[in-house]
DNA sequence: AAACCTTGCAACCGCAGGCGC
DNA sequence: AGCGCCTGCGGTTGCAAGGTT
């Protein structure tokens, strides 16, 4: 059996160097003619589709790189419940900003979360795809576009409900809602003895670490960060 | 300390639509 | 009309750095 690895060849700075020089040289993005000329020129073999892809995803001076602020993720969450996966419209409307870097937040975000969530719990009460249909589900919203600095713990002591539940099941027994399923699925090798021991070890280091940030009031405590849930959050007090 | 895991994001791919010939 | 080329779009996957075990 013979296994075609798809290879990334990252863009070096000389590489970069010259693109961005043609680019600015022929005005227009004629990019069968750049390609060719960065052959000619400098002997640097890119397709015409991978220098647009660089100028339009990274070199592109209009471009910011920096993290994205709250401001920009509140519009982000709501332009996405106005168009769905339609990046590069909700790009129109963030400037400085490509649709790339948004599907990217988008799909990360939600990677990172399902993870955080699904530590410690059951077979049956992990959440395994991506769907985006999932994200139309308020409280399963919450989860998986929640801030990087919502804390593990905080998710832990998440209970979806049943109705959440249902129509998560709903959704994952139509595989046409899939618009594309988790890598991690396939590391996802369930063991209930070990997701036990990970949860009780979990609990007891809250316990002797963080007892302080877990006043008795649980339910008054736990709460994500005010900016990016859409709505608030509801918390059901668990077991 | 090294192997393994997680994360953020860059880059690749197939497809579809526009356009010229 | 219809073919081929080009580009934009959105889903997916690889890379590398930092974190964890």
């Amino acid at each position: 059996m013979v296994y075609l690895l798809k290879k990334i060849k990252l863009w070096t700075k000389e590489e970069d160097l010259m693109l961005r020089d043609l680019t600015e040289g022929f005005g227009g993005r004629n990019w069968k003619k750049i390609s060719s000329s960065l052959k000619i020129f400098y002997n640097i073999t890119r397709t015409p589709k991978q220098c647009s892809e660089r100028w339009k995803n990274y070199l592109n001076g209009s471009l910011k790189r920096s993290e994205f602020s709250h401001m920009e993720i509140e519009k982000m969450l709501s332009l996405h419940m106005e168009y769905g996966n339609k990046w590069s419209k909700i790009a129109n409307f963030l400037p400085g900003r490509s649709s790339n870097q948004i599907k990217n937040y988008f799909h990360s975000t939600i990677r990172r979360n399902l993870r955080k969530f699904n530590f410690g719990r059951s077979a049956s009460e992990k959440l395994n795809y991506s769907s985006f249909k999932l994200l139309e589900n308020k409280e399963i919203r919450n989860i998986l576009l929640a801030g990087k600095d919502v804390k593990k713990h905080f998710f832990m002591k998440i209970k979806l409900s049943d109705e959440a539940y249902e129509y998560y099941r709903k959704i994952s027994q139509n595989s046409d809602y899939f618009i594309c399923k988790s890598r991690d699925d396939y590391i996802d090798n369930y063991d209930i003895n070990l997701a036990k021991k990970e949860r009780e070890n979990y609990e007891l280091y809250i316990q002797n670490n963080i007892k302080e940030e877990l006043n008795e009031n649980l339910y008054e405590e736990l709460k994500f960060p005010e900016f990016i849930p859409q709505t608030e959050f509801e918390f059901f007090k668990s077991n």
